[in-house]
DNA sequence: GATTGCCAGATTGTCGGACAATCTCAAGTG
DNA sequence: CACTTGAGATTGTCCGACAATCTGGCAATC
């Protein structure tokens, strides 16, 4: 494949292969979010593999990809199994969020406009959604797509990576409330009001509004997890 | 085992149980911060399963956990290598870093009081060190406790969980700097100049004289793979 | 001479089976 | 009731295997 150095003319494609693991990984990642698979669920290897219909040591390897992200816990010779989350770790999730999406939002004015317009693009899309038909698992999904937009905002791949875990716990604390977390229009309004005050460079109100914000993410992820236990 | 519950007088033991796939890690982790594997060394499972006395699946395993920890890359049907760290994501390790840790000097007074102390431990530490012989990963490694300690004041398991991975990086990064960044004893200096502004609660200062202080590491770091290349 | 097609060797991705070590849990024993 | 025992389940690690893919070189082609 030889590349004709004319300034690259098919940067933009790209293919990306999709291992065995990685689907094992992603079909299971789905079962969490959609709560099919609660909190504390031993996930064992044998029967994982024979209902996947892949081997054994394909399975193991994408359980370490979920215990790397955060999703999975494992405790040797005992197995890996869904991660719970206990009050204490809901509010470190939360504080950990506060410090990296906070730090985007200071950074506002120095990020690149392309990041300022996913974040833009990420409140649309989200509103969009809303309009019509939509899961609670699509609900969470593209409502953290504008916190990620947010985080994102710091120009950080590491940070963002570090925040990508954090939703992730998220989506699985989340993963057992039927109704979305509050009224959706209000939701959509909250983070309207965010933009908004982004957009007239108040700053620091915005850093108010986003640490309200996360306080009650925080108060329905307690509610989430109290309720199933 | 009868635990005779009078309040747990065994509640600081703790035995944790090294398989071989961490043993292996392991290994590779002191193997990479000792510079003997360069950056963007294949790492071969074959020849590392032979090399270690061990089979390919641990081997695999454990590069998994690497590249979990950003210290190898992964490239699909070619293996994994260590981490080639380029001016750029030099700079992105140390915007992180300065997000993470300077959130924990603004929890300074909010922090635990043993948190405070393990900052104050660790920088003792360090300066015991460099008034013996020491090697390079050595250094590198008990400054980046103090550092670690910083982030902890954050309070957050999942921040300083962050926090890890980057400093992993930045032993990387500096494995094959000979000579420890600067003077030694300056570089202890600047932690104590750091520890007085916080004894002092003059946490504005503080977070100054951090921002610096990651100015000068990303300097070195620079230097440092720029030296390699 | 540059590009392409093709082949051999090396390496990874996935599979299946194997076995010791460890855990679980219920039955048995004092 | 506390303790031990033992069978079954599960994990940790090993081995061997094979298709798919990558690498590098060499021949064929334009």
């Amino acid at each position: 494949m030889p590349d004709t150095a004319v300034s690259d003319p098919f940067a933009t494609l790209n293919l990306e292969p999709v291992s065995t693991v990685d689907r094992v990984a992603e079909e299971l990642r789905r079962s969490l979010f959609e709560g099919e698979l609660g909190p504390g669920t031993a996930l064992r290897e044998v029967a994982l593999a024979a209902a996947l219909g892949v081997s054994r040591s394909t399975v193991r390897e994408a359980l370490g990809l979920l215990v790397a992200e955060g999703l999975a816990v494992h405790v040797p010779n005992r197995g890996t199994q869904v991660r719970r989350l206990d009050p204490d770790q809901v509010r470190d999730v939360c504080q950990a969020r506060a410090v990296i999406e906070t730090a985007g939002v200071h950074r506002w004015h120095e990020a690149d406009e392309s990041l300022r317009d996913d974040v833009r693009r990420a409140l649309r899309s989200f509103a969009d959604l809303t309009g019509s038909d939509y899961t609670a698992a699509q609900f969470t999904a593209h409502h953290l797509d504008i916190h990620r937009a947010l985080a994102a905002l710091t120009g950080s791949e590491r940070l963002v990576a570090a925040a990508e875990s954090l939703y992730a716990e998220v989506r699985l604390a989340l993963a057992h409330v039927d109704r979305a977390r509050g009224n959706a229009t209000e939701q959509v309004h909250s983070h309207s009001d965010l933009l908004s005050l982004l957009e007239s460079s108040d700053l620091d109100a915005a850093t108010e509004e986003l640490a309200a914000h996360l306080a009650g993410a925080e108060a329905s992820m307690l509610e989430a997890i109290g309720f199933r236990e």
